[in-house]
DNA sequence: TGGCGGTGCGGGAACGATTCCGCAATAGTT
DNA sequence: AACTATTGCGGAATCGTTCCCGCACCGCCA
């Protein structure tokens, strides 16, 4: 409405010919209000086209109104954090609560952490050093897959099992023919990794075949995919699949198993552990693990506030489900 | 320290025997504080671990503290987007100054131009909604690319030369034999797409060519890239180079060109207009301009920091280098 | 009818930082 | 030496909201 001065309760209380109290009280869901007064003051409010003003709120309620967002270090540029993210963002905005994301210099998580109320971590690397500053100030976390060490009674987890999604697409892969899968795995150093990792070995030991594997950092360049992918097919007896986890690298080892005078979908299976557009878009399209990371973000989010609203009612903890897209990479016949 | 009382001005004012005033002004760089004075209550507060709260600051400086990030819907999956995201973190961390972000949703915007002191939108879509709601507030918007109307006198613009660009790049091709170039284009509701698609037509104009484009949505699926791709390939004379808009797509063409028989780097050059690390995994290496979005997303942030706090000092105007990535699947020699 | 519990609402004090204003002490001017 | 300008600092109000208290009023039962 008006341009420049806000409207405030005030505003409201004087056109409703009530208190600030009252107001407050009717706009909210605290104190004794008549249903009338209640009705009443809402109608003014919205006709006065009245907005909370937030840091009045925050201040008041000794809170910061928003949460914080940790992602792993040089995650630029992968698709699966950016729709977690996004996730993230409609469940806050649902509560009115900002989204502040940490960058990854240590003065950035210090402030976020000073900043917000809680903070979503997702992935979080074996040793990361905002674990140690939000338990010395007891602000809730939840972690989007298991951090190394558990989360107390101010925080929460979500996770997916992937050791199991890992044996399912093995045994996928299996009934198409496969005997030697590799595995071009993410590194042991987040739960994923290690996860991952467990079930390949697991699945290995179980059919009695000689684990095949290699990791690539978060931030592996194309270069390092290339390199590592070559390492895994040059492997004699050579390997008749490539399951492959960091978000993209199939791409790479397509490229690779060309070099390599292999055909994927045909005389090498090819398959992702992540989901992303541009998986269907290869070719061939390659079969992957879809994580809905939209979805898992929205719910980390959720556990983030609810224990906000009601500290120390944690830990919590939540599954949240995968599933395994098929495609041609892995669809020979 | 302590875990739960945050240590306040007072406190400072306490242990440095002076009054909050006083601390205020020496903390900040308002007021008159001798050299001395300054100096010792800044001692005391980093020994005692002075955090200013912003909820408290943003109310009395009827600020918030925060800033308004401002996507394209659907981008999801985008790694232009998640870097210049980031780039708006590092740069708006360096003030201390939150980033929220905001989602598709109508509900969201409102929320964020009514939390924030300033947006930043980057590709903003003709017809947003977002504009009309920030001039009659007269918030401060910096665009990222430039929006359909001008931004005021609280606004600016940090823009790249994409004319230019696929000038150049185009250019390029034609040094590497191309004589009849495609473009799948990101549309024309961007700026980024009419600026592309002007120098497109502008170049096949000049060498009395006959243009040959199609265009993607911004949400195009990897069905819909597939179709479009065949159907530029399919035009008779057939083309002997694609350019490509849309981050990934030029994946799928590689995947068109294959399924018509075409070897991309060699019967057909493949370039794109974004760069990122998928076209380095591809196979051939992707030919792509370099947009450097990180830094693109730290300089929007800037500007619009500085606009906050000089109002009315605008419109800004900022150009943003862009840079020809060459690698095989424009080399065919 | 007097006392008592419950309901509806208003007064006022916070929350923590900033800033206008004023007062004392010192420096500078004639 | 008297008078003004400047410097250094403190008091108090203020931003908009929430929440603890307390007051008036109504109905109920003894």
């Amino acid at each position: 409405m008006q341009s420049r001065a806000a409207v405030t309760i005030l505003d409201i209380a004087r056109e409703a010919k009530v208190s600030r109290t009252t107001v407050s009280a009717a706009l909210g869901s605290t104190g004794r209000v008549s249903g009338a007064t209640r009705e009443h003051v809402r109608a003014v409010a919205t006709q006065l086209g009245y907005a909370p003003n937030q840091a009045a709120r925050n201040l008041r309620r000794s809170r910061t109104g928003a949460i914080g967002l940790h992602l792993p270090e040089k995650v630029t540029g992968l698709a699966y954090y950016m729709d977690f993210t996004f996730g993230v963002v409609d469940r806050a905005s649902e509560d009115d609560v900002a989204v502040v994301l940490t960058s990854s210099s240590a003065h950035s998580s210090a402030l976020t952490a000073k900043i917000t109320d809680g903070i979503v971590a997702v992935d979080l690397i074996d040793g990361d050093p905002i674990i140690g500053d939000l338990e010395s100030r007891n602000i809730p976390l939840v972690t989007g897959e298991h951090g190394r060490q558990a989360v107390g009674r101010n925080g929460g987890t979500v996770w997916s099992d992937h050791r199991s999604s890992m044996l399912e697409l093995l045994d996928h892969l299996y009934l198409r023919g496969s005997r030697r899968p590799a595995f071009l795995g993410p590194g042991r150093s987040s739960d994923w990794g290690r996860s991952l990792h467990r079930g390949y070995l697991e699945w290995c030991t179980r059919h009695g075949v000689q684990p095949n594997a290699a990791d690539l950092a978060f931030n592996a360049t194309a270069a390092d995919v290339r390199e590592k992918s070559l390492k895994l097919l040059r492997v004699d007896p050579r390997p008749d699949a490539i399951v492959c986890a960091p978000d993209g690298s199939a791409i790479g080892v397509l490229t690779a198993a060309a070099e390599c005078g292999l055909t994927p979908g045909e005389d090498l299976l090819v398959a992702s552990c992540v989901d992303s557009s541009v998986m269907q878009m290869a070719s061939p399209q390659i079969t992957s693990i879809e994580l809905s990371p939209r979805e898992m973000g929205q719910r980390c989010a959720d556990m983030l506030i609810r224990l906000i609203q009601e500290p120390g009612t944690g830990p919590w903890d939540e599954e949240h489900p995968t599933m395994l897209n098929v495609r041609a990479s892995t669809r020979p016949i």
